[in-house]
DNA sequence: CCTATTTGGAAACGATCATTTCCAAATTGA
DNA sequence: TCAATTTGGAAATGATCGTTTCCAAATAGG
């Protein structure tokens, strides 16, 4: 809601102000949700993670829903921030593309890995049965798609991705293969191999 | 547990026998948990889908956890028929790796695709927390990962894939892309894009 | 026929869930 | 200083969850 207001110095509204601040609370909630899951991460398990009574939880958000698409939101814009800074530090197309897929090969290992991306998490327990959850998922996926995309496209442009090769059709197997990164992250398997699939996904450039 | 006395004919255990086939009933409840998730999944919900009544189930499955890894494991012994009778009908290594992703690209449309893969859906809500459901996801991704790599070999044996690649690296990629494309089509976008993320694949064999 | 055993199915069980209520505390505007 | 308003936090609420209990029905072995 006043979600807004928070970096701004807008007139305080009246009655006690917070004492939390959203947006920490939240990227705990992102924790829970992400490892265990919507239906599973109860409000007692919330709440102790975000450090707040039950009480104010629903002052602060309507119900568990909210809550969950306030982290799934949360969790977009702070994963998009740190990837286009990623994105900012190549040097041509191609080398813009291997950033990307090295982003979400790092994300896909270890402890973040196995913790999860709240988009597949999404994807695969709440998008059918939740219109709101799968209309962010889908979102989430055709952004991802545009900027792939757009890399490819840069790529040809400065002549280092091959210019025979779809956009298109590359940009969607792209995102099936950091997706498919994701889950197989979940299980954790030995470090490293995350990395060999990005680097092999290249070949999809040449 | 007497799974194989079903295939057998053994004599009969005393007592008033069952009044219905365990792996029908299975098949329902894959459908339940596929697109509703497990802790979504009702007992309640899973006891009408089957058609039998709460007693029943916890005379046939120790508890909800037991019914979840019967309906799991039935998922992956129909599933892998289903695949190796397609990879049978290939004609050599690329062919085959051909037919498994086009084999995917289709379970990953329309109302199948939006029902889910379990595999991909206990990878996410469960496999962090419940090691038994880990270890299943665990050996399903390790053994179509040893499949794929079988296959490429006999495409390079065969001349039908490039001697240069990687049959390891390239098996792994082919992994992930199958398992997100089934990410991909929780949240059916329109129909023939897995296809063409199959056919797009298949590049990385030249 | 009799006992032991197992199933079918309705009803009941305690536990846990998401949510609300209630009251003291903290703030704004008048 | 005095309403009006909002939060913090503990306690209470009703619903639903997974599971068990209970009894009639159906089988096997003797």
């Amino acid at each position: 809601m006043d979600t807004l207001s928070t970096s701004t110095t807008a007139a305080r509204a009246p009655g006690r102000p917070r004492e939390f601040e959203i947006d920490a609370a939240l990227d705990k909630a992102i924790v829970v949700f992400s490892e265990r899951g919507y239906h599973a991460a109860s409000i007692s398990e919330l709440k102790d993670a975000m450090g707040l009574a039950a009480g104010s939880l629903y002052k602060a958000f309507k119900d568990k829903k909210a809550i969950f698409l306030a982290s799934f939101d949360r969790y977009k814009q702070v994963r998009n921030a740190l990837l286009e800074a990623e994105i900012a530090k190549g040097e041509n197309g191609r080398d813009k593309i291997a950033r990307v897929l090295h982003f979400y090969a790092e994300a896909s290992q270890g402890e973040m890995g196995r913790r999860g991306c709240l988009v597949v998490g999404t994807a695969s327990e709440l998008a059918v049965t939740d219109i709101d959850a799968a209309e962010r998922v889908t979102r989430s996926h055709a952004r991802t798609e545009a900027l792939m995309e757009s890399l490819v496209r840069e790529g040809q442009a400065d002549g280092t991705v091959g210019a025979g090769i779809d956009p298109i059709h590359t940009s969607k197997i792209l995102v099936c293969v950091m997706q498919g990164m994701r889950v197989m992250g979940k299980t954790g398997d030995t470090t490293g191999q995350a990395f060999l699939v990005a680097d092999t996904a290249l070949r999809l450039l040449d």
